[in-house]
DNA sequence: ATCTTATTGAAAATAGATTTCATTTGTGAG
DNA sequence: CTCACAAATGAAATCTATTTTCAATAAGAT
């Protein structure tokens, strides 16, 4: 099992959600693809690993592991509700996607947050959040 | 009539499009709403001005629309798809939200430019859309 | 005014996501 | 280890968003 599906686990169990069988699967299956992947396309991948597991499971783990910050949703044109898993990289971290095959690159924002700084003075906003998504195609797509 | 909405006609008609009381509606509607709307929110207010438009008008004229580059599609983490009007003389703009009132305060994005330009460089990406929302709490409301 | 054909609107079909509910299964107590 | 119980699951039904189909309508050229 990979390192990242089990420090998951790990935390599932650690807010008090039980570590079930299509959880552990919907984890590992995350941890184990490269790319971000649309609930249909990973419950394909899912059932590979556990047959019975049912499409509403999936729908559901995704929600929980967005809740718990595990995983992060990526709009994008085509199929538009996509999850990423979050890597084990602590900060806010923004996601640069291709349109083509759906790779994501993922970057720091330290650049953004001089911009958000200076627009916090300018406007007397008291800023909280952000979400910052970029689309393009990666070198090999072009 | 508004000026957009003008410029818009002669555009569909350039095109080889006709001109047809729905689409002025639609047209007439984006030009003067809200920064993006919904489907089906532009199909409330579009029925305001022609009581007869299907919805089906609503999502194909959308599709025309976003073809010809006049009006943009938005994904926002509710209520997945939106369109906003492409405006004249009006470059890129971003979106600064109050997450209690809703008021909505827009920014251009001039500082965001050399950030996504160095990230062009480093990653290879040929970088051809971003979307930034910032939330936070607007003066009136802290 | 007439003709041609793009466009429309209603209904049906499709796709995506969520709710319901009876059954199953983790997990902590004994 | 076994039991009991709440949490979680899966199948079906439901709901919502979007697209397709097709007969009727209307824009725009002549």
């Amino acid at each position: 099992m990979n390192t990242l599906a089990r420090v998951w686990e790990d935390q599932l169990k650690q807010e008090g959600y039980r570590v079930t069988k299509p959880r552990r699967v919907v984890l590992e299956t995350l941890a184990s693809g490269a790319v971000h992947l649309t609930p249909e396309e990973l419950y394909r991948r899912a059932r590979r690993r556990h047959r019975r597991i049912g499409l509403v499971t999936i729908y559901r783990t995704l929600t929980l592991l967005e809740r718990l910050g595990m995983v992060q949703r990526v709009h994008v044109e085509a199929g538009c509700h996509s999850f990423a898993a979050v890597r084990l990289n602590r900060g806010h971290h923004h996601q640069l996607v291709c349109r083509t095959c759906g790779r994501v690159e993922e970057f720091p924002d330290c650049a953004l947050d001089s911009v958000l700084h200076r627009l916090q003075t300018r406007t007397g906003f008291a800023i909280e959040a952000h979400h910052l998504e970029v689309v393009g195609r990666c070198p090999e797509c072009r």
